[in-house]
DNA sequence: CGCATTACTTGCGTAGTACGCAAGATCGCA
DNA sequence: TGCGATCTTGCGTACTACGCAAGTAATGCG
């Protein structure tokens, strides 16, 4: 006598509660750096605000940045599903500046506080030290970026042509964000479209 | 009476010490890295390899993974110098084609041992917990990088257009590097010169 | 040349971290 | 309800980063 409605079985409730606890931590600790600062956020600390035992913060994560940038590496790791559901027919680097864009104009919601994503890069501008996190996070979602564009062009997975590609955009969005913390000249998508665009300007001609 | 012949007088001789301490350490934590494997590697060996106590190792570096990749550091960021030292009226991409390639065929000699560049790599594809300093590396660099380019084009320092192509740049070369590794296919050279032709295409066709 | 200054090294102490291991709790499923 | 898989937790340990203060060596100046 269980509600059958819900027909898709909750086989996998047990991954929602673990994709649920990791992301009470990321936020947990996103939260605390925010008020107390990096240097002050002690493990324990995020482990008790997130309900756990700090054993098993260290289940999750191997250290507070890692925790803190977590939620950054899902936001990065969306770009290549947006561009695999970009038309067919669009030419690549318009399909790369849309997909990009898109998750700067509309981000997906990972269950994040309202205006998690803007917090959040200021705290990486206050905080050097996530700086090397951060970069781990991008070359991540770089690598799946590129499977995409090998997807999307007709080319092996892995191959080097689209793994440059990927390259190229994820590096120059990455200093167009970068920059962008720092002067904050413009709107932030102002940047990155600029940047976009011009890391597939080399595409417009094919050969 | 002093010996005016060397009429650069050695007022840094103390700096010198420092970069040689440094880089014995380095050296030191490279070579046990490839003997032991990373995760042997003990911070108090690597300062007896190199003749300090362990108090000083983190004098000079915060984590034995930084000082493996320091070298690499320096050799990312000679690509700035490289650029600045091509004929001024060269084409920017061929320019940057150039200097960077010019890093792979004839690296400049920090002190280091013959064949550390290769055996670098090699360490690099064995332990991917190096990817995260080496990440730092280039990002470094890049910073480095994107003031060259910004002098070249006589833009500002800081700019957003010559950070993005420095962004694209590095990280085209990144991507190269990293594929090579992995796969092995041609040789490096080939790899990078193919990144940065790619990286600079957009350049090919002035506004 | 010798002295005052400055910089580097070192040992000690401490706080913090990452993780192996094994016991216990919990969940999913029949 | 009961079984097996999975997750949590506490404990113990090895290692690390760094502040501090004392000692030592190089430097530059009169």
């Amino acid at each position: 006598m269980y509600p059958s409605t819900d027909t898709p079985p909750r086989l996998r409730r047990r991954d929602q509660q673990r994709d649920e606890t990791r992301r009470d931590l990321a936020i947990a600790a996103f939260q605390l750096a925010v008020d107390h600062g990096l240097a002050n956020l002690r493990v324990p600390e995020i482990a008790a605000a997130a309900g756990v035992s700090p054993r098993t913060f260290n289940n999750y994560f191997g250290s507070k940045e890692e925790a803190i940038v977590w939620p950054a590496r899902q936001h990065a790791a969306d770009t290549a599903d947006r561009l695999r559901a970009r038309p067919a027919g669009e030419p690549l680097n318009d399909a790369l500046v849309a997909a990009i864009l898109s998750r700067y104009e509309s981000p997906a919601d990972h269950g994040l506080p309202p205006h998690w994503l803007r917090d959040f890069r200021a705290l990486l501008a206050a905080e050097p030290a996530l700086h090397g996190e951060y970069l781990k996070a991008s070359a991540l979602a770089e690598r799946a970026l590129a499977d995409a564009i090998a997807e999307r062009m007709g080319r092996p997975a892995g191959d080097l042509g689209p793994r440059v590609l990927a390259g190229m955009v994820t590096g120059g969005e990455r200093a167009a964000v970068m920059y962008w913390m720092q002067t904050r000249v413009g709107t932030l998508a102002e940047s990155v479209r600029l940047a976009v665009r011009q890391a597939t300007a080399g595409l417009d001609q094919p050969s």
